[in-house]
DNA sequence: ACATATCCGATGGGATAAGTAGGAAAGAGG
DNA sequence: CCTCTTTCCTACTTATCCCATCGGATATGT
């Protein structure tokens, strides 16, 4: 599991979204980068993936922009960061046939990295936006959340 | 955490030397690379990476060749993967003072990323190559083992 | 001297990351 | 219909890493 910037902003995005989405009010892709610090031009690029992933639905024109798809307590990290980073596993040949070990029945490590990626999927699997948004507004009422 | 050819290469070679080290006898990076199949050239590089990490020794000339500079239960997953592909966290705020947050202390998914880092280690770090080499043994007795 | 190995630096092709740029399409308001 | 706003889409760029391959320098036993 590698987080690039890409996941980190995807992540930042549906938090935001997350923590807009009790007034139901659209919310743009100029505020959102303005609020998470991203290019905006690349933003967009990523609410595109997290749209054609079915996590936020959007309108154009003069009053367009962004919002959840669901409720924030049905969308986990694990979703987010699966879709925009790829699969949590450390190395290829956990979730798939393929490897370059000879026989993969008998490699010793793939055990290991299955445990490193059931360790991983269990913490990131079951942290959905909903916990993270009522725990910024418990921790910080005033201030606007660090993201 | 991400295991690259390099990474999967250390560990295999590692894991040769490991199962070995009882005999005291050297292995050269010929042997090694058709073992674990992997470039002759490529893995030279690796072995001496695992050299100046002080994990295994070498002599040149005639009859040299590689064994481990220390007790293979002495030498953890984690020390091989982490020498030559880096740190374990998904994110480099993790462990870090660097970060594209704003404000590192509020950010919410640290602790996220500490936590993934912290179930990762715990695998890694707890498995030795005489852990390994025994599984592999009881396994597989006459079987070369497949790495 | 010679064969055998490790050591070491340079180079290159391919993939991925992180953007940039430019515009097409859609929707609201006048 | 016209304009302004905002999303949608594609292509391009730049840098960095991955996975090697190559050519030789250096050391060592016989
Ligand atoms: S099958 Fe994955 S490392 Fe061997
Ligand atoms: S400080 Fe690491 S993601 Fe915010």
């Amino acid at each position: 599991m590698k987080i690039t910037f890409k996941g980190d902003y995807a992540l930042k995005a549906i938090l935001d979204l997350a923590l807009h989405y009790d007034s139901g009010e659209l919310v743009t892709s100029f505020d959102l980068s303005q609020r998470i610090d991203a290019p905006i031009k690349f933003l967009e690029q990523v609410l595109l993936e997290l749209k054609k992933g079915g996590f936020i639905e959007s309108r154009r024109g003069n009053i367009g922009g962004y919002r959840l798809a669901r409720v924030p307590g049905q969308i986990t990290v694990g979703d987010i960061v699966r879709l925009v980073d790829g699969p949590s596993e450390p190395i290829a040949c956990v979730n798939k046939d393929y490897s370059n070990c000879a026989d993969i029945k008998k490699c010793i490590f793939k055990g290991i990295w299955q445990k490193v990626d059931q360790a991983t999927s269990g913490i990131i699997d079951h942290i959905t936006f909903e916990d993270l948004a009522s725990q910024i507004s418990i921790n910080q009422k005033v201030l606007s959340y660090s993201i």
